[in-house]
DNA sequence: GTCTATATCCAGATAGAC
DNA sequence: GTCTATCTGGATATAGAC
């Protein structure tokens, strides 16, 4: 018993410096060690509890990809109004984006360098897809909406509320190099922009 | 003077290749032999010309961050049209991302990682965004479009742009997983998608 | 389970011949 | 300028004591 509360106690803090550590800098860029000093214990633990960086990797990929669906998933309502996902979505998409910066950067290059990891996972992380379309098509039918593609209109979505994140120091230099605060207000405006201009675009 | 030529030949091919490896790779992942190996030459050539690693990524990571603020630089006409801008601007840079699908994710990476590059070259590479600004506010007073922050546009636009090049393997994945070629299109219909998407969201 | 010490490998960088 | 051979440091991973 206390043994095994000793190992849960210890995976779980390996688990998380992993993900602090891995989310920063990638597979690549990850040192064992540091992820060893964050979480306080010996850099051999690490391979006790996950024989290898790339297995503690994957741990770590998984939780990060469904994730991210999940908070797709969780706004899919499939008998709901449009409008109502659009604005669960951005809501619930954008404060997770605030808490966690990095994942989206994360995400996407370890999918662009190994984009075959995107199968071994895809049991675990999944989109409801069937769910979004079917709710889309049905706001079309009911003429709540213009006759738009719902995968390109998700598309637009994702990329409106991820790209100021992404791009983030940019954006810092670009608009707002004179006041830097102007860049978290912005990101915070941006909530209510996407909201009214997904409403604008998509009226019939 | 033959030397001379051998010498930018050399150079220039160690360039070349080595924005293949880094754009694909990044600075971490790329190896100095995987360059010499694509350029054709041997690896100690590389420090003879570059002196480092990290000197030859800066030659390649100016050149790509400069190479996207042009291509909004170059739709730009102060005094113009802002459909206009929109049509040339997403014509281009789908254009250009379509032939360097690998250059968002490289800068989004490398600017995440390491913030304090973007002051190191913001000399070369410029967005003009004073003279973006003043074509949107332009087009606004003149009631062409509603009133609408300039900076949210362009992330807008950015974002619906760069998303599916970003997210490619993904959108494989969830959208287009019994039918490949799908994906393929889905990026060719996205300039005509994200036009009109732009125009109706826009209309005064 | 947890540590210290060490093996092993590999990458960037340099020396020096041609 | 270009090559081969080598140095050096640092990273993952393992052995073995406690």
């Amino acid at each position: 018993m206390d043994k095994e509360n000793t190992k849960r106690t210890t995976e779980q803090l390996i688990l998380e410096a992993a993900r602090t550590v891995f989310i920063r800098k990638g597979l690549e860029g990850a040192r064992m060690q540091e992820i060893a000093n964050e979480a306080g214990i010996n850099k051999a633990l690490l391979h006790y509890y996950f024989r290898s960086k790339e297995k503690l990797f994957n741990h770590i990929f998984e939780k990060a990809l469904a994730g991210m669906f999940d908070v797709i998933n969780e706004s899919i309502h499939k008998e709901g109004d449009v409008f109502a996902f659009i604005e669960t979505f951005v809501d619930h998409y954008l404060s997770t984006l605030k808490e966690n910066p990095f994942i989206p950067n994360f995400i996407f290059n370890e999918i662009n360098s190994h984009p075959e990891r995107i199968h071994q996972f895809s049991d675990k992380a999944r989109l409801n897809f069937p769910g979004y379309k079917q709710m889309v098509e049905k706001n079309i039918k009911q003429n709540k909406i213009i006759a738009i593609s719902p995968e390109h209109l998700l598309i637009d979505m994702l990329g409106m509320c991820v790209f100021p994140v992404l791009g983030r120091p940019i954006i810092e230099k670009v608009f707002f190099e004179d006041h830097p605060a102007g860049a978290e207000n912005f990101l915070y405006e941006r909530k209510q922009h996407i909201i009214s201009f997904l409403k604008k675009a998509l009226q019939p």
